[in-house]
DNA sequence: CTCGATGGGTTTTTT
DNA sequence: ACCCATCGAG
């Protein structure tokens, strides 16, 4: 027998299970049951929402025939008893599952969708938020396995984010927001308040950009308004007169960033309830890092019926940064006085020891509720502690341990078995050029992520001028490839675009016109510019075309002569960032092939906006809301190894898992150590990635 | 004016 | 390793 297997047959909980059978058919949801938790074997029920009239496409799964004759959509889920308890927890009400780490919650999560379809409640009348884009495919990909990809598709389902940001395409009207906002990126914010302190705070560097970033979003994250004045307690009078330019900016450029998209959406369903009028139940995972903001934004998800569940582990909230508030906890059994609790307890990941090891770092939280933890491993290894005088030894000694433990398994451990979790991002160099040396394959989770690297923005900020004309865009690629347009005739042109009061492009437009003064070398490398926009947004437009959004790109990369420019200007890494040009070039082919974001439902008595979604909108918000890296498919996938900023782990395991870097100053992180609250997190983030470890009874 | 070379100072975590 | 400020060459 496999000795690296987890043998679930030798589990003590009693095994309970249900399963679905063509779930969806013609409007009708059927669920059949064995010894399970209802009396009734089989019962069916009409799809009963009035309100909503989403029933024109529902044919898609008719062609499946009839249950005896077909092969049907056949699911079997083994629950324990607390699993099985929260997974049929009655409707109406509401229900908070703490689960621990590796204690089923995702399972649990998804089969309580199952269940409430076979209640009968319609898919589009549940709202399913998680924490990544990511994790929201997975989940949707889980749930289509089960009922079927016509009924999973309908379900409301993504991050708070870019749920958010469907309900304001479709109703923003409602609250008066112009149509085709535009989501401002990370860069793009950052750029309007650059020059926001510019004018506050002439001699404000990039540092203090980034510090009134944070404050704002901060700010933001707590619903706190640039006009409050109770604000002042935690800033300062200049911070709020940032904020307040700043948002100046973004109305003005017709911008929102993440958090006007939760906050607008609040407006909009705080004004306009009538929009989630259909929504029946409201589900929310890890739910300990969510924000106030958030939190009012479920309630009013759920504003009709109540019917609240939520998953979380208050242990495992590693976003207090980012005013993420565990406390919400406790503030929703206060909002909602009937909240149950349900707890899973049982660990089905990690082995006693990690188990033990990983209890001993959270439990010097004074602060925090004891939780039972029952392994349902073996005790298995002790967790090695090995202590290195440097980033470098540490580095080789990991991989070496890898080699190690890859011969000692005979293959049976393969390089994708293996994680390296480190706090920060940058942690990963020397582990990085170990991994190269010794030929191990890698790929990087969170950390450098696909979209922010250079090569990549780049082109994707070309498409975004090709789109908008946005300035912070244009401004980023005028002189990129190099074309002799410095900063110096960069500042001429905002000048001027200032003074006229016109945008960066219409300045553009007049130096070649020969209404700004410049001299003819310059003027022909702005001319040869804007014709290449100009040219791609005619291929885009063309809709005789099969990927015009992909034919674009082809077009720029050859018009820009990237790969020479590459080439000529990156040295010995030219040839990685071509790959990943080509690594989005592919990305691109395949969006386009994609079927886009299913719509939100009609609701009666509310007029929505069709929406306006072009492949290239389509295309640049899924890049802003979902930066997950574009899996470069060339090689075997078990031969790749993770490493992952710990934040980043979140959710997933492995069978070995190495730590680097635990020393004070790293975890932790040394602009933590004034403040317990911050040092509370650090441990939860120990905590975190210590139970990544997949134990195995070895 | 632009560009490339040179040298010094640096970085938490992310939708 | 990357970002920036500075400076001299074209």
């Amino acid at each position: 027998m496999d000795p690296l297997r987890h043998d679930t047959s030798s589990q003590s909980v009693k095994d309970t299970s249900f399963e679905v059978e063509d779930v969806y058919e013609d409007d009708e949801l059927t669920l059949q049951q064995s010894n399970g938790f209802a009396e009734a074997d089989v019962f069916s029920l009409q799809e009963q929402q009035p309100t909503s009239r989403d029933d024109t496409k529902v044919a898609v799964d008719q062609k499946a025939p009839h249950r005896s004759s077909s092969p049907t959509h056949r699911l079997r889920l083994s629950l324990n008893e607390r699993q099985l308890r929260a997974v049929t927890f009655p409707l109406q009400s509401q229900l908070q599952i703490l689960a621990g780490p590796g204690t089923g919650k995702t399972k649990t999560l998804i089969s309580r969708v199952i269940f409430l379809l076979s209640q009968g409640v319609h898919p589009s009348n549940i709202i399913v938020t998680t924490f990544t884009v990511k994790a929201a495919n997975e989940m949707r990909e889980r749930i289509a396995a089960m009922v079927g990809p016509s009924v999973a598709s309908r379900l409301v389902l993504g991050t708070f984010h870019s749920i958010a940001r469907r309900y304001l395409i479709k109703y923003g009207y409602l609250i008066g927001l112009p149509t085709g906002f535009q989501i401002a990126d990370e860069t793009d914010a950052l750029h309007f308040i650059q020059s926001v302190m510019k004018e506050v705070d002439p001699e404000s560097d990039k540092n203090d950009c980034r510090h009134a970033r944070n404050a704002i979003s901060n700010m933001k994250s707590r619903a706190i308004q640039p006009s409050s004045l109770s604000a002042l307690e935690y800033t300062t009078q200049e911070m709020m007169q940032v904020y307040s330019l700043y948002q100046g900016k973004l109305a003005e450029a017709n911008f929102l960033d993440f958090d006007d998209l939760l906050l607008k959406c609040m407006e909009l369903l705080r004004t306009n309830p009538l929009v989630v009028s259909n929504i029946q139940a409201v589900l929310v995972d890890e739910f300990q890092d969510t924000n106030v903001v958030q939190y009012q934004l479920m309630k009013l998800f759920a504003a009709r019926r109540s019917n609240i569940t939520i998953v979380g582990d208050p242990d495992q909230s590693i976003y207090a940064f980012r005013a993420a508030e565990s406390t919400n906890l406790m503030r929703m059994r206060q909002d909602f006085q009937d909240t149950s609790v349900v707890s899973l307890e049982e660990n089905y990941r990690s082995s006693g020891h990690i188990l033990n090891a990983a209890l001993a770092v959270i439990q010097q939280d004074t602060e925090r509720i004891q939780k039972t933890v029952l392994p349902n491993h073996d005790e298995g290894h002790m967790p090695v502690f090995f202590p290195a005088r440097n980033p470098y030894i540490e580095a080789r000694h990991i991989v070496k341990e890898i080699q190690r433990l890859i011969d000692l398994s005979c293959g049976m451990l393969k390089p994708h078995d293996f994680a390296i979790l480190v706090r920060s991002a940058r942690l990963t160099r020397p582990i990085e050029s170990e991994l190269t040396k010794a030929g191990i394959d890698y790929r990087i989770v969170g950390g450098f992520r696909f979209w922010e690297r250079e090569e990549i923005k780049l082109l994707v900020n070309y498409l975004v001028v090709v789109k908008s004309r946005r300035s912070p865009a244009l401004l980023d690629i005028i002189n990129s490839p190099r074309r002799g347009i410095g900063s110096v005739m960069q500042a001429a042109l905002l000048n001027h675009a200032n003074a006229y009061q016109v945008p960066i492009w219409d300045a553009i437009q007049r130096a070649i016109d020969g209404q700004v003064r410049v001299n003819a070398k310059v003027r022909s490398s702005l001319k040869q510019f804007v014709d290449i926009i100009t040219e791609a947004e005619r291929l885009v437009q063309d809709s005789s075309r099969e990927t015009p959004l992909a034919d674009a790109l082809d077009y720029l990369i050859t018009a820009l002569d990237y790969k020479e420019a590459l080439r000529k200007d990156r040295g010995d890494t030219w040839a990685a960032r071509w790959e990943n040009v080509t690594d989005l070039k592919e990305h691109i082919r395949y969006f386009c092939a994609t079927a886009p974001d299913p719509e939100l439902p009609d609701i009666d008595g509310v007029e929505g906006t069709k929406a306006a979604d072009d492949v290239l909108s389509r295309f640049l918000a899924t890049v802003n809301l979902a930066p997950s890296e574009a899996e470069s498919s060339a090689f075997d996938p078990t031969m790749v190894l993770t490493i992952s900023t710990i934040h980043g782990s979140k959710g997933l395991e492995w069978p070995v898992v190495f730590i680097p870097g635990v020393y004070e100053g790293s975890i932790p992180h040394a602009l933590s150590l004034a403040k317990e609250v911050d040092l509370a997190e650090e441990r939860r983030l120990l905590y975190v990635a210590m139970t990544r470890a997949k134990g195995e009874n070895i």
